[in-house]
DNA sequence: CGGATTTGACCTGCGC
DNA sequence: GCGCAGGTCAAATCCG
């Protein structure tokens, strides 16, 4: 076990040195464009990326229209093109047919004549007949140990919530297969039966599977800080990856969202997060979360009422490297695709955003509330963006 | 000592 | 029916 983890190890060891080296150029150049803080402004939203879930067999992307505005997906502030794109398998078999998609050529997208408007409509859809989704992401950092960079972004406008606005509704999904969440309210208060009686309880159970959030996040840390605290529960070995998949559960009583934690085969600094589910529970910030909360940081002024902001799972590193550069801290790009159900219909985050609805509605204004505490935050933000956020407050805040 | 993590066993669903 | 892979359980172990 130890010889095995030790060669994992070692060939992850590898990947990055080659990373490293076939990179470095393309990093230089981007760290350029990068210096500049280019902030795209979110426009509007009503289409949004559809894993298209009517089979388990689907490892496609679909794009619920053809003219898909990615700030209408993201809505984020991008300071920088993406140089990968997450998938999730629904069918929870194999991420390699997406990770097999996430280094993109991105050079199309650089080349954008306006770098500030960042449509999906200047984005190569590499296969028009599979609707492959392909977003053009950033480059990584090379150095290990201080390169926990997220890629993942949150929306700028809650208003057109990244993941969000479809004009389908989530519908809970019956038939598809593995995951049965507990009920909620019975969660992990729930006093485990013998064997028997919990093979009788999962036969009887009706399976809904809620929908998933992924978030590919860029770093060397595996378990990265979302500002919720999760308790392992398992991990398993991924068929064709020397990575193992960890399994989190929301340690709040009551709150049955679980987590997913992988790393990419292909690129060893991808970390996917997938979670599932709903925080039945607010969000248990502290200071040291005031990090993860990008959306209205870079909300450019922009309303902040709307039903979602969530917290991006973050790198422990960000926590508490509170001198991380700004422009290393935002060079970071996102990819987070909202999860549908397996009948081809996608969550509209907004009315109910796995695992952030609770945030959703109360973050998007509770996060500007934190921005008024200038401590941690003061050393992450420039003095111009705290000013544009810290003017809100929140019940939240009031509570505490 | 209590909570968190590890890890092998077990369960379930799916494909062949 | 069998094998495989993903997901979960729970006893053992670790750790602060």
């Amino acid at each position: 076990m130890e010889k095995k983890i030790e060669e994992d190890h070692h060939q992850q060891q590898q990947k990055k040195e080659q990373i490293n080296s076939t990179k470095n150029t393309e990093t230089k150049i981007q760290h350029q464009e990068e210096e500049q803080q280019q902030i795209f402004q979110a426009t509007s939203s009503s289409q949004m990326a559809n894993l298209d879930m009517s089979s388990d067999h689907h490892h496609q992307l679909e794009l619920a229209g053809n003219n898909i505005n990615l700030s209408s997906i993201f809505d984020t502030a991008i300071s920088s093109p993406f140089p990968y794109s997450y998938f999730e398998d629904h069918s929870s078999n194999n991420l390699n047919p997406f990770i097999d998609l996430l280094p993109q050529d991105h050079h199309q997208f650089a080349s954008s004549s306006n770098p500030s408007s960042f449509s999906l409509d200047a984005l190569p859809l590499q296969n028009n007949d599979t609707n492959l989704f392909y977003l053009p992401l950033s480059q990584p950092s090379t150095t290990k140990g201080a390169s926990s960079e997220v890629m993942n972004k949150e929306p700028a406008s809650p208003n057109s919530t990244s993941v969000s606005s479809s004009s389908k509704e989530v519908v809970n999904d019956n038939t598809d297969k593995d995951v049965t969440l507990k009920d909620p309210e019975e969660g992990e208060q729930e006093p485990k039966g013998t064997k028997p009686q919990l093979k009788a309880k999962k036969k009887n159970q009706k399976k809904a599977r809620e929908a998933r959030v992924a978030f590919l996040t860029r770093s060397d840390i595996d378990n990265l800080d979302d500002g919720y605290r999760w308790r392992k529960y398992g991990q398993k070995a991924v068929k064709n990856s020397p990575y193992p998949r960890s399994y989190y559960r929301c340690t709040t009583v009551g709150c049955g969202v679980k987590k997913r934690v992988e790393r990419s085969s292909d690129d060893p600094y991808i970390v996917m997060t997938t979670y599932e589910g709903q925080h039945t529970h607010p969000f248990p910030m502290t200071r040291g979360h005031l990090a993860m909360l990008t959306s209205p940081i870079l909300d450019h002024g922009a309303t902040t009422t709307s039903s979602s902001s969530f917290a991006i799972p973050q790198p422990r590193y960000f926590l508490t490297q509170h001198h991380q550069p700004y422009s290393s801290m935002y060079n970071n790009s996102l990819s987070m695709i909202n999860q549908s159900s397996s009948d081809g219909t996608f969550v509209n985050p907004g009315s109910s955003f796995p695992g952030f609805d609770y945030d959703m509605s109360q973050a998007s204004t509770s996060t500007t509330s934190f921005i008024r505490d200038h401590g941690l935050l003061q050393d992450i933000l420039p003095s111009q963006i705290r000013s544009d956020t810290i003017n809100t407050r929140t019940n939240e805040e009031d509570k505490k």
